[in-house]
DNA sequence: CTGTTAGCGCATTCAA
DNA sequence: TTGAATGCGCTAACAG
């Protein structure tokens, strides 16, 4: 016991007790072991974390915010991905609960019914990023996929264009895409816009070059189409270097809009007008969410589910 | 101990037995623990994963060749990012060691004493990738960053360049761009060739306007610079981009060459000559590299280190 | 401030 | 084919 307290720096130990368990520690090269100590003391110090991707940019921060709030507080991250699919995030969420994860963070409000009983009958801190879930499991740090699309239709008729494009995914592998759908549809029919000009993709990853085939079927499709708006920013950088190669000049010829401030479209000349949410923040934000439950649920305080808002930004630049 | 024969599959149980128990556990939404089991049976059933950034498209695709090739092994990833330092990595090991993993996954051959000692003590296999080390700790499955750059060279001279400069990362945290950069220099003086045309960025991630910026530079201290070859993509993006805004054409005013076959890479316009190597295929290598190690190590038989090489391919592209 | 007892949930080993 | 005894390495609870 002595030494766990010493290790965990958990109780008192007289100063000259410490550094003579210190220094055998030291000796024998003792590593403790958190996976006995977690059974032990009935929780894991893990928190699961399940991304739809682990290969973009945008996961890739949250994951980052995420680890970076779990560290400071001793917690480790679990961290598995999907790949878009609500099926596989109920196999890999059932694999991550066998290892007894003190809290759980997701993407997106959309999971199937064995994910839910799953959680619910784990009875940890859950929260879900990335969406505003009408019915969230728990809490809930992430934003409205319909009003920042909303907002790029707004900031697109202000600028003047009147004839605009939604280059996505298909709805039902990906409810975020879906939504930001969604929300052009239903910006375009305040401003008595036609909103018929849409072409879906399939489910994401959208490869970067089907950006480029989509805008040009969608000027084909519709010829006097002078802005599009994509689902994502690879996808609208895919599309914008293909009017580079076909000498379609942007955004006088047409202006694009993409999702999500990746590097390839702030860089890229001209640079992307696009949308910017801080995923790192919002994963700071989650992991925060997660050990502030789990404090007050040792403490044997009942946690009240929240909500946060993480805000966005419509980033205009060059290309509208 | 029936129970943990049906829900592990290990041993012989009647298939009425089978039937009894897999309904009982339906029922009770059991979850096996597996942090218990590997306490007990002294393998945790984790593989430590260290990649110097999450944030980069091709150790997220090693990470998802690990994870497949754990998945199928039943085996689950404990991934760690060290932000490209080494002191970084030795803390960020031990805090995994804490968790008993059956093996461990390192980016490079360059690590602190205290991480060789570490994993030495661990007594479990260790693959490091992404590079050939002279004194490899156990397992390799990588390539030689010296022999790739060399390659990128002999591109550009058969392409006609003669005043070839690099634009790569301070040396001190980045032995992989080192090693490219050694190739550079070497393969320069091999062609008699002067090889002074170095411009050094800092630690990496380098930020992509970084890139821009760098070849600005190269282009005023050096004016004849007909080729810049760069030690990543993202550098390489940055800079053609840089040279499209100044309206330099490219590679007419000069070439460009990239390392890593990343997606902007691929797809801007005109398309970057770069180097490729499989990264996916060499994370689920090295996946299975600690997967039969530790089903030897588990027969009791000993095992033999071993170096395995992954291809590498100069995608000659519009820039060159 | 330090130590004792007990048990976390499993799998190994051996017995039936 | 099934089950009983035991212990993995740690910490909660309690005693001194």
């Amino acid at each position: 016991m002595t030494v766990s307290r010493v290790v965990t720096k958990k109780g008192r130990v007289a100063p000259k007790t410490v550094a003579k368990v210190s220094r055998v520690i030291e000796e024998l090269g003792y590593v403790p072991d958190l996976n006995a100590g977690g059974l032990s003391s009935r929780n894991s110090g893990f928190v699961a974390v399940l991304v739809p991707s682990i290969d973009n940019s945008n996961f890739a921060q949250q994951a980052r915010g995420i680890t970076d709030a779990l560290t400071k507080n001793g917690l480790q991250i679990l961290l598995g991905s999907t790949d878009f699919s609500i099926e596989r995030e109920e196999t890999v969420l059932g694999t991550m609960l066998r290892r007894r994860p003190d809290g759980v963070i997701l993407t997106g409000g959309n999971h199937t019914e064995g994910s839910r009983r799953m959680l619910e009958n784990a009875g940890i801190p859950v929260v879900e990023t990335w969406d505003l879930p009408r019915q969230p499991i728990d809490h809930v740090v992430g934003f409205s996929n319909i009003a920042i699309a909303q907002a790029m239709v707004d900031h697109l008729h202000e600028r003047g264009y009147r004839h605009i494009g939604f280059i996505g995914s298909s709805s039902a592998s990906d409810t975020r895409g879906a939504d930001r759908e969604r929300g052009f549809s239903e910006a375009l029919r305040k401003h008595a816009l036609d909103d018929s000009r849409v072409i879906r993709l399939g489910a994401p990853p959208i490869p970067v070059e089907q950006g480029g085939e989509a805008i040009v079927e969608m000027l084909r499709r519709w010829p006097d189409t002078d802005a599009v708006m994509f689902v994502s920013d690879r996808t609208a950088f895919g599309a914008m270097q293909e009017c580079l190669r076909r000498g379609w000049p942007v955004p006088e010829r047409v202006a694009i809009a993409g999702f999500g401030n990746f590097d390839m479209a702030r860089n890229c000349h001209p640079r992307i007008t696009t949308t910017s949410i801080d995923c790192y923040e919002m994963g700071r934000f989650a992991a925060e969410r997660i050990i502030s439950a789990g404090t007050q649920l040792a403490d044997g305080v009942s946690v009240e589910p929240e909500i946060i808002m993480i805000p966005y930004r419509i980033l205009a630049r060059q290309t509208t």
